[in-house]
DNA sequence: CTCAGTGTTCAGTG
DNA sequence: TCACTGAACACTGA
């Protein structure tokens, strides 16, 4: 589920466990396809070196490595991570596994292989490749205003593009949308500066949010729309139970919206 | 058996 | 070149 809100989860885990480390060994279950350089390459940038300090743009976990490289993971859409020390504590799905010297491992989880594991020669210099655009949780609003104000397109995939702001996936958009009362369709050059202020305001919100609960989405507040997915296992509910505008009671709208699924109320974010 | 999906990238169109 | 759309990717679980 990994969001911005996940993989800031994940960087805080890893600085309580992983880091400080010193690498002796790494093996992948499928290298060509989750390794952005071959195999060999990776274990020799990471053997003997310690792991040193944590980033996160956006998405993107980076990881200081002593030798001055950094390392780079993407936890596509299935990825975590898991800090043990014996093979029987082998988590499912482990595609990755980072072995240290203190007899601790560190597995990459990733079901749906997704997930990316490579190297960058500097912090700036991955950033720069991959343009992406400020972390969602530093944008300003003029940097957001100028990044979307001539765009035609529906506001919703903008949020989405990683060029222009760094973080924001499917759901956190929904979120945002809500919070923010503007509907997902409605062209990014029509939003007013009163929207823009709103739209900006409920970025931080929902994230800063997301990120206090540690991304545990059935701890998030009533007033969010995030239950309404019924992501929720802990509860049996019927999709017409759960997809009930928290603010009205009243029957969300599901609908595509740049090729993804998008809930929201007809009510609250009229077009 | 079928199908949707939390993300990204790329081909194709205008 | 840019803006935008839609499909593809791999796999699990409903």
């Amino acid at each position: 589920m990994p969001e911005l809100p996940e993989v800031e989860t994940y960087r805080r885990y890893f600085e309580e466990t992983a880091l400080g480390q010193t690498v002796v060994d790494l093996k992948a279950e499928d290298p060509r396809r989750q390794l952005t350089l071959d195999y060999d390459t990776l274990l020799n940038a990471l053997k003997g070196k310690q792991f040193v300090g944590t980033h996160r743009i956006g998405k993107h976990f980076l990881v200081n490595l002593s030798s001055g490289n950094v390392l780079v993971l993407h936890f596509g859409m299935t990825g975590d991570l898991a800090y043990y020390r014996d093979e029987e504590d082998t988590p499912r799905f482990a595609r990755v596994v980072f072995y240290f010297s203190n007899g601790f491992r560190l597995a990459f989880i990733d079901s749906r292989k997704f997930g990316r594991i490579g190297i960058a020669a500097s912090i700036e210099e991955y950033q720069k490749k991959k343009a992406l655009g400020p972390d969602a949780l530093d944008i300003t609003l003029p940097q957001l205003q100028a990044s979307i104000e001539k765009r035609k397109a529906p506001i919703k995939p903008l949020l989405l593009d990683q060029k222009i702001l760094a973080g924001i996936g499917n759901w956190i958009a929904d979120e945002v949308l809500f919070q923010a009362k503007i509907n997902p369709v409605k062209p990014a050059n029509t939003l007013s500066d009163s929207e823009l202020k709103h739209l900006h305001q409920a970025i931080q919100l929902v994230l800063q949010t997301a990120i206090e609960h540690e991304a545990i989405y059935q701890t998030f507040p009533k007033s969010f729309l995030i239950h309404a997915r019924g992501w929720d296992d802990t509860v049996e509910t019927t999709a017409a139970e759960r997809q009930i505008c928290p603010r009205h009671g009243t029957p969300l709208e599901v609908a595509k919206v740049g090729g993804r699924t998008t809930y929201f109320c007809p009510i609250c974010q009229p077009l």
